[in-house]
DNA sequence: GTCGTGACGGTTGAA
DNA sequence: TCTTCAACCGTCACG
């Protein structure tokens, strides 16, 4: 089995095979992209295959939303009760119906949209199966008293928060061409966990915002919460829609984040750099870093459960961070090779112009993204530099 | 050299 | 609790 910490790929990057980039990373890429650099570039720079590039990028144009799709889970059943209900109907109705009139007239009966319709072959299993011996009715109609009114018909992106075309382009952000853009994923406003700013993703909170409310942190989700969020847990779209995706989405990122950035040996972890997966000191006696205590940070350290490990006793991480091998603010020789993801964002975050939502500058974390392997060799080239050009890349 | 695409091996979570 | 299955992931190779 290969060891949760990942592998290391042709450009020299480290993924964890099966599970999506960090959301750092994946922002990453979108900024560059929209600031006119070519996706080769970008795989080059961030150690990322240019499949993978082009793949987040393409998602991205199609959805607004940076963030990787649903993993796992069953695709919900179309043969809901009140669907066999309603295939029952148009077969006793007229018996001689076809498989696919059925399925027209679920359709125009609104029982169900075209992402939960069943197939013809799944219509004609039910009449099979279920309806093909119409002395049964009695017994089903027994059955049915004793059961609970059935459920309306689950939309498919009920359960699957796939953006609809329609929540698509809404939440696209049109950008003239040539005009850097801020993705839509960055302009939300800050609600979290709802909201996909960049300074949500990345865990940044202003200064501003901290010193209004220095005692209550974010809203701090217990890893008790998040342990039971998952697909069930999905909404309409057309709830806290954020960016393409909904709420569902962002808390199944939550638990996400909760397996990648927990702390080793149930160790206090800053509970901001939580959520910021290239922040990991989870040291009992390291405090954290200046700038962080300059935020009041350091007021907020927490002691994070731990959740999961691998089977070799190892914290279980995802494709960022080698925590327990990873000193607190490691050296750039230090660097772990997860740290590979780390852009070095930090001049360009606090010189180009991003503004948080509430027209508070980001808070310069000087440990949010540290220096990364990634642009070894590029530093040089970067030095004196405070803003990401293709040149300057 | 760049980019889109499909195969592949992997992870995840609902059933 | 375990297994199955179908979703997703990023990498890689090919054209």
């Amino acid at each position: 089995m290969e060891p949760a910490f990942g592998e290391v790929n042709q450009l020299g990057g480290v993924f964890v095979n099966g599970r999506p980039l960090p959301n750092a990373i994946r922002l990453r890429i979108v900024e560059l992209a929209q600031l006119g650099i070519r996706p080769c570039d970008i795989s080059r720079q961030l150690r990322v295959s240019h499949g993978c590039v082009s793949k987040i990028l393409a998602r991205y144009n199609e959805t607004g939303s940076i963030l990787p799709g649903a993993i796992g889970g069953s695709k919900p059943r179309v043969t809901t009760p009140t669907v066999v209900k309603h295939i029952r109907t148009y077969k006793q109705r007229d018996p001689g119906i076809f498989a696919w009139e059925i399925r027209d007239r679920l359709l125009a009966d609104g029982v169900c949209d075209k992402y939960n319709v069943p197939s013809v072959s799944s219509i004609s299993r039910i009449l099979r199966n279920k309806i093909g011996n119409l002395s049964q009715q009695s017994h089903y109609e027994s059955y049915k008293q004793h059961q609970p009114p059935p459920q309306p018909a689950l939309s498919y992106n009920h359960i699957y928060p796939y953006p609809s075309p329609i929540a698509a382009a809404g939440a696209k952000v049109s950008t003239p061409p040539g005009v850097p853009a801020i993705p839509s994923t960055m302009a939300m406003p800050r609600t979290w966990p709802s909201s996909h700013s960049v300074t949500d993703i990345l865990g940044i909170r202003s200064i501003t915002d901290q010193a209004v409310n220095d005692t209550s942190p974010y809203p701090s989700p217990k890893v008790e919460e998040w342990s039971s969020l998952g697909r069930n847990s999905f909404h309409p779209p057309t709830q806290h829609a954020v960016n393409g995706l909904e709420k569902s989405s962002l808390e199944q990122e939550a638990k996400y984040s909760q397996v990648i950035w927990m702390a080793p040996n149930s160790n206090p972890i800053c509970e901001t750099c939580l959520f910021l997966a290239t922040c990991f000191h989870g040291q009992n006696t390291v405090p954290c870093p200046p700038t962080h205590m300059a935020s009041g940070h350091s007021t907020r350290m927490k002691l994070i459960k731990k959740v999961r490990e691998a089977p070799n006793g190892l914290p279980a991480v995802s494709s960022f961070v080698s925590a327990p091998a990873m000193p607190p603010y490691a050296t750039p020789a230090q660097v772990s090779p997860y740290m590979t993801y780390s852009a070095t964002p930090s001049s360009y975050m606090a010189s180009h112009g991003w503004q948080h939502a509430g027209g508070t500058p980001l808070s310069p974390h000087s440990c949010d993204i540290p220096a990364s392997l990634a642009f070894k060799g590029m530093q040089t080239a970067r030095e004196g530099s405070h803003s990401v050009t293709a040149s300057a890349l």
